[in-house]
DNA sequence: ATTAGGCGATTTTTT
DNA sequence: ATCGCCTAAT
């Protein structure tokens, strides 16, 4: 492997501590990424089997880098190391080992809104009014609960109201049906290796003695169960090494408990303990700004992080009027940037807590020409129509999937509504089916009328075709098969509007995405296919190849450096998030937040607020957020907006229009290709909106000649839908697109 | 009985 | 944007 002078001492320590427990204290900046990939490398290159390496990082993105740079490190060895989130691994463990706890290879994975769905089918079927309690509320106990590893058995023994009464009966019956569904909830994902392990203990020994070493990353934010989980594995080698920074600890809200890393030592007695506090990343004025904020916290181990970076630029606070003068600033403080330091566009991020807050800072990037990219906000696979195709192959894979079936049992219309479908499940329910095999039954079900009736029958014996054709046809052509049959794409075309058509290529994509997949992978299977994208977060698609100014939230921040951040919307009940803060707990972890988003800069930081901001519909005024005062005042400076902002750039240019659909399609080429260097001038470009019709021949800088399909909308917000040979479907805003009439 | 369409409310963070 | 809820149309 390469040279071990690549790291500093601290770093080799953590590096070369091979056996027997190692926690790694990783201040921000402190190559912490790089301890876990040369300690897999120097494992792998003392002969440790890659098999027997188990290696949990936070997202798949962080997983897949350092896989890469890993298998630059030492080469082939490591193909079969086991490296990735604890959902996926243990999705991948379970799919081999869950028929001894009562599930099928084929078991679906809901995520939070499927779960949702459950939980409302399950209290509307306990007669528990959803008026009077929240299904939300009980989903994040019933979630919360199993975080901690409280059984519903358990969780209804401690129960003190009637609210929790009412979720501990949910509880109970939501298990059950998730078990009859053959389906796994997130939280399951970790609590099933749980159950496998302590009720089978020849598989923990099997397990035990394959992962005898194991890694964790970010491990303040380990949960319980992946506390419990870690701890079964690891208790015959203990080779164990985790790495973390209590202080960026985020995710309280999600069941991670600090007390995981703040305990270690008492659980593994002899462990080394390493500390990183060089930082390699930012500027000395941006980590002492951070530390002296990070250090009003009273829960925290102390650190004594320093820098040999260079001083830099002092920290700007931007005092804005409103949501759009600072959307406006922050715009007009890039083009200063990227002049000044010849910094590209993707060397930059604007942060926020909230994803509300997306809102305004696109509306002013957009307006500028600005190319950007969001992390979160609706992803693109939890697009309505996208989980409606989803649903069927589900079912396909999972014919006991009753979740997925309800979803798509009435989509796209065919006259079965609530009346029908509940005549279905009564049946089903009485007679112990399932409600794929209940259509079988149709001609049983007593009170459908016979339109209901054909409808059933027609949907059973599609079904069953695709059932037989799973085993002729290949994942790809089967999808393809599958949508044409259910007929949903003619359906949008008809349509004709914006949305239709944005729905209609999003399906497009999804079964590009699929034949991709079976293309590039050799675990090719629907199955697979169907895991990876119930448990992909939007950070992972994340492309940083393309030259945009991205947008995100302060959680998804984690992890990712930038040389210039803009943290927007320091104001009193914004940040810190007042509905979360209710006493000094919840402040900590606001302040965390904030401290991860600080530490993400490497040369510049800015830190905006509004004085006026709409929020939930009315305007509010807001005042400085505590946190901008914990800062010594050498290291900022304050700039009030004038609130002139002259755009600098008068190019008014788009990419179709995105209307808020962003990223949630992945690019394709012609995008991508717009989105790389330099934009072109169309200063002096006609307006022809008014001359495009559908059936035109148009012209696009950039997409080339298209055909229109569709026009709609009047005045400045005329839209068309454009069909390019060279780039595919795109919908496109006449004010920006310049289309040259042919 | 079913569907379409309109209306209003909703926005904390996410594997 | 999406969901739940309502009403009118079929």
């Amino acid at each position: 492997m390469s040279s071990l002078s690549e790291v500093n001492l601290k770093q080799q320590e953590a590096i070369r501590a091979v056996q027997g427990p190692v926690m790694v204290i990783a201040g921000p900046g402190s190559g912490k990424t790089r301890v876990l990939t040369f300690r897999i490398a120097h494992l792998v290159t003392i002969g440790v089997p890659a098999y027997q390496i188990l290696a949990l990082t936070f997202t798949n993105k962080a997983a897949n880098e350092m896989k890469e740079r890993i298998t630059h490190l030492v080469g082939d060895k490591s193909r079969h190391l086991w490296m990735g989130t604890f959902h996926s691994l243990f999705a991948r463990l379970l799919r081999t080992e869950c028929e001894k706890l009562g599930f099928q290879k084929n078991f679906s994975i809901y995520d939070s809104q499927d779960s949702l769905g459950l939980i409302k089918t399950v209290m509307s079927d306990l007669s528990i009014p959803s008026q009077q309690f929240n299904p939300q509320a009980i989903r994040s106990r019933i979630s919360g609960a199993k975080n901690q590893l409280i059984t519903p058995e358990d969780y209804l023994k401690s129960v003190i109201d009637l609210f929790e009464e009412k979720t501990a009966k949910v509880y109970i019956e939501y298990q059950k049906r998730l078990k009859q569904n053959n389906a796994m909830d997130f939280d399951d994902l970790l609590l099933r290796p749980i159950e496998l392990f302590t009720h089978h203990n020849k598989i923990l020994l099997k397990y035990q003695d394959r992962f005898r070493f194991i890694l964790i990353d970010e491990y303040q934010d380990t949960n319980r169960a992946q506390y419990v989980l870690i701890k079964l594995l690891a208790d015959q080698y203990r080779n164990i090494c985790v790495v973390g920074d209590d202080a960026q600890s985020i995710y309280a809200f999600r069941g991670a408990d600090i007390r995981n890393i703040l305990d270690f030592e008492r659980d593994y007695p002899n462990a080394v303990i390493v500390r990183l506090e060089q930082n390699y990343r930012s500027t000395r004025t941006i980590l002492s700004a951070a530390d002296q904020v990070i250090k009003k916290n009273i829960d925290q181990i102390t650190k004594d992080l320093w820098t040999e970076n260079q001083e830099g630029d002092k920290i700007t606070i931007l005092a804005c009027e409103d949501d759009q003068d600072e959307g406006a600033t922050i715009v007009s403080r890039i083009y200063e940037e990227s002049n000044k330091l010849k910094l590209q566009f993707k060397d930059i991020a604007i942060m926020y807590r909230t994803n509300a807050q997306s809102r305004s800072l696109e509306d002013a990037l957009r307006k500028n020409s600005i190319p950007y990219m969001i992390i979160g906000g609706v992803e693109f696979y939890q697009r309505k129509e996208v989980k409606d195709v989803l649903a069927y192959l589900r079912l396909l894979v999972n014919p006991r999937d009753d979740e997925s079936f309800m979803r798509i049992v009435n989509v796209p219309a065919r006259g079965l509504g609530d009346v029908a479908v509940g005549r279905l499940r009564d049946f089903a329910a009485t007679k112990s089916l399932t409600l794929f095999e209940a259509t079988d039954h149709a001609s049983e079900v007593s009170g459908l009328t016979s339109k209901a009736r054909t409808s059933v029958e027609a949907l059973s014996v599609m079904f069953k075709k695709y059932l037989r054709l799973t085993s002729e046809m290949s994942m790809s052509e089967l999808s393809r098969a599958l949508v044409d049959e259910i007929g949903i794409l003619p359906l949008l075309k008809e349509e004709g509007t914006v949305e239709a058509m944005s729905r209609w290529e999003n399906i497009q994509e999804l079964l590009s995405a699929i034949t991709e997949f079976s293309e590039l992978r050799a675990d090719a299977t629907l199955e697979n296919f169907l895991q990876e994208v119930s448990l992909v977060s939007d950070i992972d698609t994340w492309e940083e190849t393309a030259n945009a100014v991205t947008l995100l939230t302060l959680h998804s921040a984690k992890g990712l450096e930038f040389p210039i951040v803009f943290i927007a919307g320091l104001e009193e009940g914004l940040l810190p998030l007042y509905s979360t803060v209710v006493e000094r707990k919840e402040l900590e972890e606001e302040r965390r937040l904030y401290y991860v988003g600080m530490t993400r800069a490497m040369k510049k930081l800015y830190l905006s607020y509004a004085k006026v901001r709409f929020r939930f519909g009315e305007m509010s005024y807001q005042s400085p957020s505590r946190f901008l005062d914990e800062m010594e005042g050498d290291l900022v400076e304050t700039v009030v907006s004038s609130r002139r902002h002259v755009s600098r750039d008068m190019r008014s240019f788009s990419l179709g229009d995105r209307n808020r659909d962003r990223k949630d399609r992945k690019k394709t080429d012609a995008e991508s290709h717009y989105f790389s260097d330099t934009m072109p001038d169309y200063e002096n470009a006609s307006d022809v909106s008014n001359q495009v019709r559908a059936g035109n021949i148009v012209e696009h800088e950039v997409f080339g000649r298209g055909k229109v399909l569709h026009v709609s909308g009047s005045g400045e917000f005329l839209k068309a839908v454009v069909d390019f040979p060279a780039a595919g479907k795109k919908n496109l805003m006449l004010k920006y697109a310049r289309l040259k009439v042919l």
